[in-house]
DNA sequence: CATTGATACAACCATACGGTTGTATCGCCG
DNA sequence: CGGCGATACAACCGTATGGTTGTATCAATG
C-alpha cells in the first residue's frame, strides 16, 4: 500500500472496469487470470487495472500457490465514505441553517 | 448536467482541488471568482474545474446579477455514496458467511 | 451605447492514463 | 533442473487531463 489517499482512491473508483473488479474481490477469492477472463482486454491491460486498485489501498493480493488472490480492503472503501459523508453532513447543516433562516424571516414578517 | 455517471463522479472527486471546491460551495455562495481567489492557479483553470464538476452532476450554477453562484448537488454525491455503501453491504455479507462457516466448522469439530 | 466587471471559450503545451505486445520473473511439478 | 503456468514489468502509442494565455460574450452602469 504505497500513499492511498483520496485522490488515489477516487480515481481508482473512476473506471467501470475497476469498480466491477471491486465487486468481484467482494463477491469471491480470485486471481488475476481469472479476473481478468470477465474482461474483453488484454491480461497486462487487467493487471494494471488492479495495480492502480492496489496503490489506491483498495485491493490487496495474497499468495496462494502460484496464483495471487485478490481481496478487498474495505479500509480503503471506507476511506471514500466517510469523505462523502463529510459532504452530506456539512449539506444537513447547510440546509438546517436555510430552514432558520427562514423561519425567523417569517417571524418578523409575522 | 450533460451525462452525470458513476465514472465522471468518481473522477471529478480525485482532485483535491474539486474536493475543495465542493467544500466551499457547500458552506457559503460564491462564484467563480471567489472560488478561484483561493487558489495559486488562474482563473481559466479554476474555472475548467468547475466545470468539470458541473459535467459531473455535483454542482450547479445560478446567475445572479452579473455573477454566477456556484450551488452544490447533493443528489450525485448521494449518488457516489449510494454506490460505496453498495460496496459496504456487500462486505458485510461476505464476513457474515465466512463466520457462518467458522461456526459450522466449529460444530463439526465439536 | 461605450465601458467595465464577470464569466466563458479556444488554442496550445506537458504529462498522465488506458490500452497494446513482448519479455522477465517466480513457483510448482515431472 | 527443465518446463510450464501465473504474474509482473517495460516500451510504446493514442488520447485525455491540467495547466497556461488570449479572445469573446454578456450584463450592469455611467
Amino acid at each position: 500500500m504505497a500513499t492511498p489517499n483520496a485522490d488515489h482512491i477516487f480515481a481508482a473508483l473512476a473506471d467501470a472496469t475497476r469498480r466491477d473488479i471491486v465487486l468481484r474481490t467482494l463477491a469471491g477469492r480470485e486471481g488475476v487470470a481469472e479476473l481478468a477472463s470477465h474482461y474483453s482486454m488484454s491480461f497486462a491491460a487487467v493487471q494494471k487495472h488492479i495495480a492502480v486498485l492496489e496503490r489506491a489501498g483498495l485491493v490487496t493480493k495474497e499468495r496462494t500457490g502460484r496464483r495471487k488472490v485478490v481481496l478487498t480492503n474495505i479500509e480503503g472503501l471506507n476511506l471514500a465514505r466517510s469523505l462523502l459523508d463529510q459532504y452530506e453532513t456539512l449539506w444537513r447543516g447547510r440546509v438546517e441553517r436555510m430552514t432558520n433562516l427562514i423561519a425567523s424571516t417569517e417571524e418578523i414578517h409575522a
